[in-house]
DNA sequence: CAAGTTTGTTTCGTGTACGAAATATCCGCG
DNA sequence: CGCGGATATTTCGTACACGAAACAAACTTG
C-alpha cells in the first residue's frame, strides 16, 4: 500500500512482534482454559460457565451468554451437553415462563472448587505484575491502538453509528466468543 | 494465589480496561475479516486464504494451514468447501505425491482482486500509527507479559518444556486459529 | 381484550476447530 | 528389494459458533 515510512529498520518487525504477542497472549489464555479443563473432563467453555455460576450463582441463559459473551443459541448447546453430563440443570422461572434459570447440580459445584483458576486470571494476573507506570502507558496506547481500529472500521466496513447510544462507551465493541473446544 | 497487592486503588480496573482492549482487538480484527468476507460470499477463514494464496502463490496444504496457524484437519475442510464453490483446485504434487497444492481458480482470484484488504493489515496498520517510542514501550510491556503468561503456563498448567528445541522461540506459541465463519 | 410487537429460548443449517486414527507416500538402511 | 519410520493429507467424532427462523410467553396499544 503506502510506501513504508522509513523510521527505524526494525521498527515494522517490532509491529509484527507486538502483533504476534496480542495473538499469543489471547490464544494463550484460550489454550490454558483447555488445558486446565480437561483434568476435569470438561471443555474450555464448560469450565467458564461452572466458574461463572459458582461465583455469581444461576443465571438465565441470556445472563449467561452475555457474560460469555457468545450468542444464546451457542449457549444453548454447551448447557444442553452440561445437562446431560450431569453438571447443570434448567429451572423455568415462576415470574416470567420464558426465562430458564441455569443452576449448578451438587456434581457441577464440587468440580468448580476442584478447579483453582479461572481462565482469564491467568492474563489478568500477568498484567498485574506491571508497575504502575507500565499500566499506564499499555493504558494508554491500547486505548489509542483500539480508537484506530475502530476509525478504520467504520471507514473500510460503514457500519451503521451504532443506532441507540449506549452511553458507557465500554462493554460495546468487546465482542469474545466463548473460547471454542 | 497471592493476595492483591494494594497499589493504586484504580489500578486494578485498568487491568481490566487493558484485558478488555487486547480481546477487542483480538475479536474485531475478526469480526472485520468476516464482514469484508460476507460481501464477496466468503466465510473469514475462506477470504484469508484467498489472500494468502494471491499474494505468495500455490502452497501445499500443510504450508497453508502454517500460515492460517490451523490443524491441517480443519484446513482440509475449508478447501473442500472452497473446491465445492469452485475458487481453489487441489492439485497433486508431481515430485511427491503426497503433497497437494492447492491454487486459486480464475473466479478464486478474480475475487482477490475485488477485496483489497487484507484481514489482520488492519491491526497492523493501526499498530503503525504509534510513534516510535510507544511502538518501543509496547514491545516491551508487551514482551514481558507475554513472557510472565508463559512463565505461568509452565507452573500450572505444566508443560513438558518443549520436547524438540525449534530454535527461533518466535512462531512457537502463538497457536492462532484460523477466524471461525 | 385482541392484534401486533417485543423478549427469551430453542431449532436448524453451515462452517470452523481440534485430536486421534486411517491412508498413502517417501526415505533410509540393511 | 523390503521394512520400519517419518511425512502429508484425509476421515471421523465431538464441540463450538453464528444467524435466521420457529415458538412461546409477556407486553403494548388501540
Amino acid at each position: 500500500m503506502s510506501p513504508p515510512p522509513p523510521i527505524t529498520p526494525d521498527l515494522k518487525s517490532e509491529v509484527d512482534q507486538v502483533l504476534e504477542a496480542v495473538i499469543y497472549l489471547y490464544t494463550e489464555s484460550r489454550r490454558l482454559t483447555k488445558e486446565l479443563a480437561r483434568r476435569a473432563d470438561l471443555t474450555g467453555p464448560q469450565l467458564t460457565v461452572v466458574k461463572i455460576l459458582e461465583q455469581i450463582g444461576d443465571l438465565s441463559l441470556s445472563e449467561l451468554s452475555e457474560r460469555i459473551r457468545a450468542q444464546n443459541s451457542t449457549v444453548t448447546g454447551i448447557i444442553d451437553r452440561m445437562e446431560r453430563e450431569g453438571l447443570v440443570a434448567r429451572e423455568r422461572s415462576k415470574e416470567d415462563r420464558r426465562v430458564v434459570y441455569i443452576k449448578l447440580t451438587a456434581k457441577g459445584r464440587q468440580i468448580a472448587r476442584e478447579i483453582p483458576i479461572e481462565p482469564m486470571e491467568m492474563l489478568r494476573s500477568a498484567l498485574e505484575t506491571l508497575t504502575a507506570q507500565e499500566m499506564r502507558d499499555l493504558f494508554r496506547i491500547m486505548t489509542k491502538v483500539a480508537k484506530r481500529v475502530r476509525a478504520m472500521a467504520r471507514r473500510d466496513v460503514g457500519e451503521p453509528p451504532d443506532g441507540k447510544g449506549e452511553g458507557k462507551a465500554e462493554s460495546r465493541g468487546a465482542r469474545q466468543r466463548a473460547e471454542e473446544s
